[in-house]
DNA sequence: GATTGGATTTCGTCA
DNA sequence: TGACGAAGTCCAATC
C-alpha cells in the first residue's frame, strides 16, 4: 500500500464523467492496483476512486502541464471497461509505501437473519395460537421469509425487514399473489414485519390488506437470552 | 488528517456487532473525527469505520492488554447513537499528520438526466411516428420520465433507467395504473427503457404488457453530436 | 427535518 | 458466473 498526500486535480470518465478541482488530498494505492482519493472529511466514501482490477501508470507531465506546476500524471485504467481516472499531481507532501499482507476480513453477526431466527422462535409475536410452518418457504420467485399458520389454520406469509419501506411491501405483494394461486395454501394473508416501518409503506400495506408489525429487536433478543438460560 | 499503519484488531458494536482479527492495516483519522480502517485490497469501502460526528479517544492499554502486546487503545464513539468502534493497536509502523484544508468536492455530469435528454431529442427511437408530449410528466406519485404519443396518437409512458431491474418495472406499473385513470390519456402503454435490462425485469415487464427497449448510450450521444454539428 | 430514489454503489449468497 | 437482495449502505433533491 502506497500513501501519498499531494496537491492534485483529477478527472474520471466511465459510467459518468466527473472532475475534481485542485486541492490537497490523500491518495491511496492498494496492492491490487485500486486507487482512492480522500478528502479530510465526508464519509468513508472517497471523492473519487478506481476499483480493481486496474493498472496505475505514472508518467511525466506534458510541457504545458509542467508549466502549470504539474509534477506527475497518474493514469488509472480499468481492465474490463473504459473507466479511467486521471490525476494531475502538483506538490507532493508525503509519499510512503507499506507491506500490509492479506487481511482476514470482517466477521459480523447477522441482522435480518438473526431477526428471522428470533421471530421463528417467538412466532406467537404474530398472534396467539400461531405456529411456524417454515423459514425461507420456497416460491418460484424466491423464498418467503416465514410461512406460518394462525390459530384457525389459515396461512400467513411474513416478510421481514430491518427497515420497512415500500419495496418490501411490493415484494410481499408478489409473494402473496403467487402463494394464493396454490389451492393447498390459499387464502394466504400477509404480515409485513420490521424494526421500523415507513409511513408510506404502512399506507400501501394497509391498502392491500397486509398487516404491519413493528418488532422490538432488543426485547426479542432479551427473551431469547432468558429462554437460553433456562436450558 | 492522521495516517497510521499498525498491527491491530478491532470491534464494532452498534446497528450490528462485528470484529476484525489481528492484522496490519491503514487507519485514517479525518479532521471531522471520523475513522477508517483499510486493508490492502477490496474496494473503496473500509473494513470498518466510524462516521462523523464522533470522537476519538486514545488511551493506555489495561495490564492484561499490555501483556498481549497492545500499545494503544482507540475508542471511537458516535455522538448521536450507541455506535462504537474499539481498536487495539500493537506495533505502529507509520504515524503522520497532514493539513489538507477544505475540499471543493466532486463535480459530475448527469447520467439518467442526460439519457432522458437524449431520448427526448431522439423520440423516434421508440418507433416511427412517435412524438414527445413532455419530459417529467407530473402525476400524483411523482413525475413520469417521458410521456409520448405513438403514430396513432395513443399515449405512451416511458420509464428510463441506466440499469433496468425489477424496481423500475414496479415504478412504471404504478405510474401506468394512475395514468390510465385519466380518461384524456387512457389507454396508456408503457415502455421500459434502459442501457441494460435484467432478465427478471424483462420477464415481469413483458408479463404486464410493458415493452422493453435497450438504449445504446454511445450511439445516442454520437447522433446528438452529429446533429449538434449541423447547426 | 423526514422522505424518496439513485449510486462509478459494494457485498454477500445462491442458483 | 450471473442475478438478486441487503447494507452500520451513502448521498442529494425534494417535500
Amino acid at each position: 500500500m502506497r500513501l501519498v498526500v499531494a496537491d492534485c486535480s483529477a478527472r474520471y470518465s466511465g459510467r459518468l464523467a466527473a472532475q475534481l478541482p485542485f486541492a490537497t488530498r490523500l491518495l491511496v494505492v492498494k496492492a491490487d492496483g485500486s486507487v482512492l482519493l480522500h478528502s479530510d472529511g465526508g464519509s468513508y466514501k472517497p471523492l473519487n476512486w478506481m476499483s480493481p482490477p486496474c493498472t496505475l501508470l505514472v508518467h511525466e507531465p506534458s510541457e504545458e502541464q509542467a508549466d502549470q506546476g504539474v509534477t506527475q500524471v497518474w493514469t488509472v485504467q480499468h481492465h474490463k471497461s473504459d473507466d479511467r481516472l486521471e490525476i494531475e499531481l502538483h506538490a507532493v507532501h508525503h509519499d510512503s509505501a507499506h507491506e500490509l499482507g492479506v487481511d482476514p476480513g470482517l466477521i459480523k453477526d447477522g441482522v435480518e437473519a438473526h431477526l428471522q431466527e428470533l421471530l421463528a422462535a417467538q412466532i406467537e409475536l404474530l398472534g396467539s395460537g400461531y405456529t411456524l410452518v417454515r423459514r425461507e418457504y420456497p416460491t418460484a420467485i424466491g423464498p418467503v421469509d416465514i410461512l406460518a399458520r394462525d390459530a384457525q389454520g389459515g396461512s400467513v406469509a411474513v416478510e421481514l425487514k430491518r427497515r420497512g419501506d415500500i419495496d418490501g411491501v411490493e415484494q410481499l405483494t408478489r409473494y402473496l399473489e403467487l402463494l394464493n394461486r396454490d389451492p393447498l395454501l390459499a387464502p394466504v394473508r400477509g404480515v409485513f414485519a420490521a424494526q421500523e416501518i415507513k409511513p408510506q409503506a404502512r399506507v400501501l400495506a394497509t391498502d392491500r390488506g397486509i398487516r404491519c408489525l413493528v418488532l422490538d429487536y432488543d426485547a426479542m433478543r432479551g427473551v431469547d437470552d432468558v429462554e437460553s438460560r433456562l436450558f
